[in-house]
DNA sequence: TCGTTTGTCTAGCAGTGCTAGCCTCGACCT
DNA sequence: AGGTCGAGGCTAGCACTGCTAGACAAACGA
């Protein structure tokens, strides 16, 4: 009984390694440079051991993206939380952290919300980290939405948010005009 | 003299016949599907013959995004001239032209303004195709941007539009709702 | 007609994701 | 305690990728 426990235990920690030398070498090299081989090397295994964790390679960035959820998740939370009393200064600072987050780590964004993934997104079976970074827009939405449906308008100002991360992550808006386009947004947008 | 000519009418036929058929396998069958070899295939030629007319494949994905930006630099520019006196209405036209674009050509719109590439963007020397799209864009905002800069809020507009297209077309929001979303952007950011 | 240039092709390199099949080692049962 | 057996790791290899060196043929200028 004991034995298969352990056996589990160590298969989990591995199951988080794996996640996280991706992660990381994605960051440090982009995700051109995370091969099934590189990857295998990181974690002292060889190839094959990736396999009998994850599906394929696509399974791999799909977890790492989740686990990315988590992260921003927290993040706004917390941008949120620094705010308590005060709506649109809350909403900047979550606008804020979320440019910040996909700017500091555009690897992991590129996972979570541009590389095709098979993660249900927007329906009850979506994975709990996504809900709660979901979760935390909706809720700093909510007191500045008027008599518009929260869902829509939450929806409708991250992908604002996340066309101007991608955008200006890929150098296809001037790189200066940051802070104004994001002033003009939430000013027009959640005023 | 003619006969250089010729040989230079030929290759630029060459050139624009292995744009087309790059964008026509892409969205036929998606990117990972344009291989050096299938591409080669398709025009009837070898695949080194693809090496002299571009540096790599990356420059074949480049041109065909160049190509499209002419594309949908002639859709927003007629959506906008099909409503010369209603501002509003030659904004909302626009708004749906270029979602629409994303929607009926999701590899070229991914060619154009999702992959990684190095068209020089928002710059003096952007190709012309380029310019001529946003400019349709800021063609269709000056007359409702008010007190606020115009090529700012043109790339807030199109940065919001870009976050719906990709986040829409990645099944990352709510499939109905789509609707929604477009009018309450074009209600809130440019009433 | 004879070089020379221009262009195309075949063949191959190093690297990719992924898998078949062997082999070792350790947990079990007698 | 010793034999059995299976989980789990490994090596080796497949079919594919982008890209290129070098052979070869066709078309040109003298």
């Amino acid at each position: 009984m004991s034995i298969q426990q352990r056996r589990e235990r160590e298969r989990a920690d591995r199951h988080r390694l794996i996640v996280a030398a991706a992660r990381d070498l994605a960051e440090t090299e982009g995700w051109e440079a995370v091969t099934t081989r590189r990857l295998a090397e990181r974690v002292e295994y060889s190839q094959p051991v990736l396999y009998s964790h994850f599906k394929g390679k696509d399974a791999i960035v799909s977890a790492v993206a989740v686990d990315g959820c988590g992260d921003l998740a927290k993040t706004l939370t917390e941008a949120r939380a620094a705010h308590p009393d005060n709506p649109a200064e809350a909403l900047r600072a979550v606008a804020e952290a979320y440019l910040d987050f996909a700017k500091t780590c555009p690897a992991l964004y590129d996972a979570m919300f541009v590389q095709r993934t098979n993660i249900p997104f927007g329906t009850p079976d979506s994975p709990q980290e996504l809900k709660a970074a979901f979760g935390a827009f909706v809720a700093v939405v909510k007191p500045l939405a008027g008599q518009d449906d929260v869902e829509t308008l939450t929806e409708t100002l991250w992908s604002a948010l996340h066309g101007l991360a991608t955008l200006t992550g890929s150098t296809r808006l001037r790189p200066d005009h940051h802070n104004a386009r994001l002033d003009l947004l939430l000013r027009r947008l959640l005023p």
